[in-house]
DNA sequence: TAGATTGTTAATCGATTAACAATC
DNA sequence: TAGATTGTTAATCGATTAACAATC
């Protein structure tokens, strides 16, 4: 039964099936069952199947999953066949480092081009993504097709930056700055790193242990 | 009534009260009731007092919260003043960033030395940070009280390196190589940062807005 | 066929919300 | 004092787990 309201829960946890079972392509492995799968992930069978009862059947009786097959069909569901299109504002080190090091095309993401204020950076190309400035930032987002935006900028310019960017249009963030963004609107998505947060909550544990 | 098992959900609001209440404290608002700050905060105001509830009583009928002293008290909880010291294992582009960038101190963390293989970095100092061989790593956590470790190493080494420093006792990872690490111990704690997840989570809601 | 394992329904558990007496 | 707001207990809601008929 398919379910039109998946909970933050179940949606946080697709990655990490994605990720398990890519791992699982690389070993070669080529069925699994809920059971085994929540054994290595730590997760309980039940929950396993429910999890994946909510986009459809891709499993069969007395038999399991199809690893390749069940990895794909989760990879669709995130949306890593959609090809979306991504520019960054800021590149800073932290720009840089995801610029250079994270692979945006495993997740479905093309880094088209970044943005800065700095002249010494402009017009340079990190990586193949060609760095312009930020005065000509509204014209691009208003020529091209962007689905995501990456802000690696500093809080001072957060929130008028992404408001800046709602306006022309853009409908996804992906939030460095460690600041609570919000829109009214609904449809505009934000998904933060919380260095800070992270950071935070490890202090707790060590100390509470 | 103080809990004894606080839930992860409570632990992981807890870095966003603070923050909250930091800017509070900016802003000069003095006192705060539960109501007023869930509406800044999108939380319903009995869940605040229910997770403030776990840790102490620190309001006051008719009156609320003062700021400074609740901000206080949940930097306690978290840590901040606990003086936690901590190294970092990789010091590419995303190690770089976060030493220059990342403000350890404001979580109660002071950053001692960094470690890496490269020669062309070893014995340079960034951002005040002295980076070390990997080869006199085993050594340093020997000699020096270590509370946390960063891994910004690749992922092909990441749970080698971990098991190798939870042999030599380090119980707290900080960990940006977005592969789930573990280990026998539950009072080893890991906060990992899981860029690609969070990414492809940002993908599925812009997919299915 | 017999054994295994699914998808789904029902039961349980835990977290969030509502209500309210206590009290500043 | 009267109004406001806490801390806590009780009610509700949602998520996780268990059970099981269906079936490969």
């Amino acid at each position: 039964m398919r379910k039109e309201n998946i909970s933050d829960a179940v949606i946080r946890r697709l990655p990490r099936y994605y990720r398990q079972l890519t791992d699982l392509c690389a070993r070669g492995v080529v069925r699994i069952s809920s059971h085994s799968l929540g054994q290595e992930m730590n997760i309980t069978a039940s929950q396993i199947r429910q999890d994946f009862s909510c986009f459809g059947e891709f499993g069969q009786q007395g038999y399991g999953y199809n690893v390749e097959e069940l990895r794909s069909e989760i990879g669709h569901i995130l949306g890593v066949d959609n090809d979306h299109h991504l520019v960054m504002i800021g590149v800073g080190n932290l720009g840089r480092a995801l610029l250079q090091n994270f692979k945006f095309s495993q997740a479905g993401f093309t880094v088209d081009a970044a943005f800065d204020v700095s002249p010494s950076i402009i017009g340079s190309v990190v990586n193949g993504v060609p760095v312009y400035s930020m005065h000509v930032l509204d014209g691009y987002i208003r020529k091209n097709s962007v689905d995501v935006v990456v802000l690696t900028i500093p809080q001072s310019v957060a929130q008028d930056t992404a408001d800046r960017l709602i306006e022309l249009g853009v409908h996804g963030f992906w939030n460095f700055t460690n600041i609570e963004l919000s829109s009214a609107d609904p449809d505009v998505k934000f998904e933060n790193i919380h260095f800070a947060d992270s950071l935070l909550t490890l202090s707790y544990r060590i100390a509470n242990r």
